[in-house]
RNA sequence: GCUGGUGUAGCACAGGGGUAGUGCAGCUGAUUCGUAAUCAGCAGGUCGUGAGUUCGAAUCUCACCACCAGCUCCA
């Protein structure tokens, strides 16, 4: 007697039987049912109770039910290919977010043509319904069958393999694939395959090994799944900020200027500036002390930092970098070896610190030709860069005080909610090259960095070789509308580099002493920040921070000077007003102005002149009627001091 | 840097071996209008850049540049 507990409900069997038999049993056995998870583990519909367990049932609205399914459409994608193209080697091909890829070894390209016939194919396949049935073979006859079918990658991922490890293959018709599972029971559960694309991709991932060819596809159990998926893509196209940044002319790029060098237009520069005068304000409120320093320096100060020994390649160097006997200099990739010297300015004592340093910073860092991205990967960037340099006794406070100051930020500004979490480690196995400092060191600045973490409740992922050279980071994360992730804000400790420029102080004990350096961003790179803004309003950023909070639309030429007249009453209030004195329609302004995602308009006519008040519209409501002046600039003030989203 | 795609006026798009069109935007004029496009006229492009093939290239070939997606790398 087995007793299955699918949670809701529960039944006795006599004998073993598959999950889909209990489920029928249960009557809870649907169309929709894909996979599911017995005590935990994830399994096919086809997996054999044979003990009491715990079943869940997985749908394509759970997250693992979507992993499953889009596994097995990549399945059927390699099955297409080794249909259309039997030379293709096969690689890996796992399930990703919102989709799959699969990575093949081919010699010819997959070109918009191929992915078609290949979504033809794997139409065909799905319509075959075909069973998908899971064996285990021992290493040898494991290896044999996969070097018997001509498949060198799958040979090398199975030795590769720890000893004693299960090795499982999937079949499906002719089909058959290394591959740990689970998947659906049958190929004709996948009604909807869309190929989106096909890029490059690295065996493994390393630069070094051979290019294969990755195709992305995306799967749907209806074709009204698909189609909503589709949707949702263009509204992402939508609110893409390379779009409507460019279309609302908050930046533009230009051939002869160069890549990853974009122009901030008018309206970028104004909401850059509005936000740097804000965090500035606020880095003051918390004790930060201003520095400006150079934008470049000669090659010693980067070996002393040791950029020059870990990131010379991301530099811009003038001059020839490996001639000694001539002057070099490059421009500055991070602040840190330039604001350190403000420490070192003159001896310090324990008195000095927490010294809180904080500087509007332009960098530079030569990225790949391949890496930049609108306003999101450029080669110049602004950032609110800050050094604290503190006792031992300090650092945990004054973290918490840079989490607070970063969290207060992102989420005056909205976009914390789209944020997580990560602290990113070193790599004890990376090449010696990549990091400064012993495993001692390291082990002693991630302790310290996850108890901090612990304490202040922190909830992060971890990420093993993301660490910055000198110390590990706690890097928030943003989640763009197409699902990708870039750090915008980092919390890095170091306790190297200070022992590297010879920075102490002297402690109340009259010893000299290191101490302990954290860099920080308030606010991340604001050409970053900019570009989530734009994605996160769809351009409709809010009113304290709209580059034109106010624009006032005269319905004919004889209200132009009292429009004038209200400009002048606003703008001495602060407010960012302007006037739209074309020759055109009341329509056609109110049009332009809402296309153009103005905060408020105002619409002066007749009636608003003789009666001295003014008729508001806002973008979001639409028309809100006659007002004062006065009462408009009160309220208006009033969002903007809050700074309301 | 690598893989694939794209590049025609400020923007959205046609066209395509015989030296370029449409709509919007712009300019000029008329119109003076009440909550998302008034009408008319004008002007605007060495078809991303450079080389090659050709009697002739925007169209074919190659190289380069930029943009997009992904890989790798990072804020």
């Amino acid at each position: 007697m087995i007793r299955i507990d699918f949670g809701e409900k529960a039944m006795d069997f006599d004998a073993p039987l598959t999950v889909y038999e209990a489920a029928k049993a249960a009557e809870l056995a649907s169309r929709d049912v894909l996979a599911a998870k017995v005590d935990g583990k994830a399994v096919a519909l086809t997996y054999t109770l044979e003990k009491s367990a715990a079943v869940q049932l997985l749908t394509f609205a759970d997250a693992e039910g979507a992993h499953i399914f889009n596994h097995t459409a990549s399945h059927l994608l390699a099955q297409a290919v080794k249909r259309l193209y039997p030379q293709t080697k096969l690689t890996i091909g796992p399930a990703v977010e919102g989709g799959f890829y699969y990575d093949f070894d081919s010699d010819i390209p997959f070109t918009p043509e191929v992915l078609a016939a290949l979504e033809g194919e794997i139409k065909k396949i799905a319509k075959e319904n075909l069973r998908i049935e899971r064996f285990t073979l021992p290493r040898d006859e494991a290896l044999s069958l996969m070097r018997e079918r001509e498949e060198p990658y799958k040979v090398q991922l199975i030795e590769e393999l720890p000893e004693g490890e299960e090795i499982s293959f999937y079949r499906q018709g002719e089909f058959v694939d290394l591959c740990a599972g689970p998947h659906l029971f049958a190929t004709g559960l996948v009604k909807a395959v869309k190929l989106t694309q096909c890029t490059g991709a690295y065996w493994k991932g390393d630069q070094k090994n051979k290019v294969l060819q990755r195709v992305y596809g995306t799967a749907f159990p209806t074709k009204e799944g698909l189609a909503e998926h589709l949707a949702a893509l263009e509204e992402a196209r939508r609110r893409d900020h390379n779009k409507i940044g460019r279309d609302l002319e908050y930046f533009t790029t230009v051939d002869v200027i160069g890549q990853g060098l974009p122009i901030l237009l008018p309206k970028g520069a104004r909401v850059v500036q509005l936000l740097q005068r804000w965090v500035e304000d606020e880095e003051m409120k918390r004790g930060y002390l201003l520095t400006k320093t150079p934008y470049m320096a000669k090659r010693e100060l980067y070996k002393i930092s040791g950029h020059w020994d870990h990131y010379l390649d991301g530099m811009f160097v003038l001059g020839d970098p490996d001639d000694e006997t001539k002057e070099c200099f490059a421009l500055r990739p991070m602040t840190c070896p330039f604001q350190y010297q403000v420490f070192l300015n003159r001896a310090r004592s324990y008195r000095d610190l927490p010294m809180r340093l904080g500087e509007t910073s332009t960098l530079f860092r030569n990225e790949d030709s391949g890496e930049m991205h609108g306003l999101i990967r450029v080669r110049q960037f602004t950032i609110s860069e800050g050094h604290l340099v503190l006792r031992p006794d300090q650092l945990e406070e004054e973290f918490r005080g840079c989490l607070e100051l970063a969290k207060y930020c992102l989420g005056t500004v909205g976009l914390l909610d789209r944020c997580t979490f990560r602290f990113s480690q070193w790599d004890p196995a990376n090449p010696k090259n990549k990091y400064e400092g012993t495993k001692e060191q390291w082990e002693v600045a991630q302790e310290t960095m996850g108890k901090i973490l612990d304490d202040l409740g922190v909830t992060y992922s971890v990420g093993i070789d993301e660490a910055a050279f000198y110390g590990p980071k706690l890097d928030i994360q943003y989640k763009n509308v197409y699902g990708k992730e870039d750090t915008l804000v980092t919390i890095q400790i170091d306790m190297l580099l200070a022992q590297r420029f010879g920075m102490v102080y002297t402690d109340k004990d009259g010893e000299k002493k290191y101490p302990y350096i954290i860099h920080r961003t308030s606010l991340g790179c604001y050409e970053r920040t900019l570009a989530y803004l734009l994605e996160t309003y769809a351009g409709a950023l809010p009113t304290w921070m709209a580059p034109t909070q106010v624009r006032i639309l005269p319905i004919g030429e004889e209200h132009l000077a009292y429009c004038d007249e209200l400009r002048a009453k606003m703008e001495a209030a602060g407010l960012r007003v302007e006037v739209d004195d074309r020759n055109e329609t009341i329509g056609k302004k109110i049009r332009n102005a809402q296309l153009e995602k103005l905060p408020y308009m105002l619409v002066i006519g007749d009636n608003e002149v003789h009666d001295h008040t003014i008729a508001v519209r806002s973008r979001k409501e639409g028309d809100l009627g006659a007002m004062t002046l006065d009462k408009f600039i009160a309220d208006l003030l009033l969002e903007v001091a809050e700074k309301r989203k």
